[in-house]
DNA sequence: TTCATCTATTCTGTAATACTATGTAGTGGT
DNA sequence: ACCACTACATAGTATTACAGAATAGATGAA
């Protein structure tokens, strides 16, 4: 399903994070996962730019290594204040979806 | 709750067409049922904008009426198109929600 | 060697969106 | 006259996801 894109926005971060929390690390492997998992047309440099937002943001640790194939991989990993980034995103993810069942509720 | 901005981008849109939807007809009131129903920090402007862009892509009628109180109000309510669009809306929305909480679950 | 293919990242520019801030205007009460 | 409330409009801004292209290393086939 291709959904709006704007439906998108802030979402993604919060996917992108909890990807990262759930241990799959790099750009690449999320950009597949994250396809299969059924976001099909999600753009490779959405991801990218997305990593490089989180790693500005002191959200990341970010670490180089060799990959078996291909060329270096970076790796991604929570730090404290991703952590906290990634719970209070599904603070307001859950504030969003109990608002919205309600007003859908009215009418 | 003050929930990120950037997470009501496309839903913000979605739900302004469920209030025309639901007999919350014109802007003013609009704003005022979206505030007391959690949405407090909901700018006028905002959905001014919205209901200008919902009338510029045909998804809307409109109808100027005199107020008991104050000046003209605008009356919108959803055309064809703007049924489709809340339909559709609500189907990436599941799509959405359904594909969150798998990915939430996995660890 | 040469070329394609897969892995992996980076960057520039663009469109869409919600918000801030401000302005305009009508009505009623004191 | 003054103020509060009702009601709409809009210019400018920041943030965001995406399109598209470039770069680069490794592998295997011709």
């Amino acid at each position: 399903m291709r959904i709006s894109t704007e439906l998108l926005k802030g979402v993604l971060e919060g996917i992108i994070l909890q990807r990262i929390d759930a241990g799959i690390n790099y750009g690449y492997e999320i950009t597949k996962n994250l396809r299969d998992f059924g976001f099909e047309d999600l753009a490779e440099g959405t991801v990218y730019t997305i990593l490089v937002r989180l790693e500005k943001n002191e959200l990341v640790d970010v670490e180089k290594r060799k990959s078996e194939m291909g060329p270096m991989r970076k790796f991604y990993q929570l730090n404290q204040a991703g952590k906290e980034r990634l719970n209070l995103f599904w603070q307001h993810w859950d504030f969003l979806i109990n608002k919205m069942t309600e007003l859908r509720k009215e009418n």
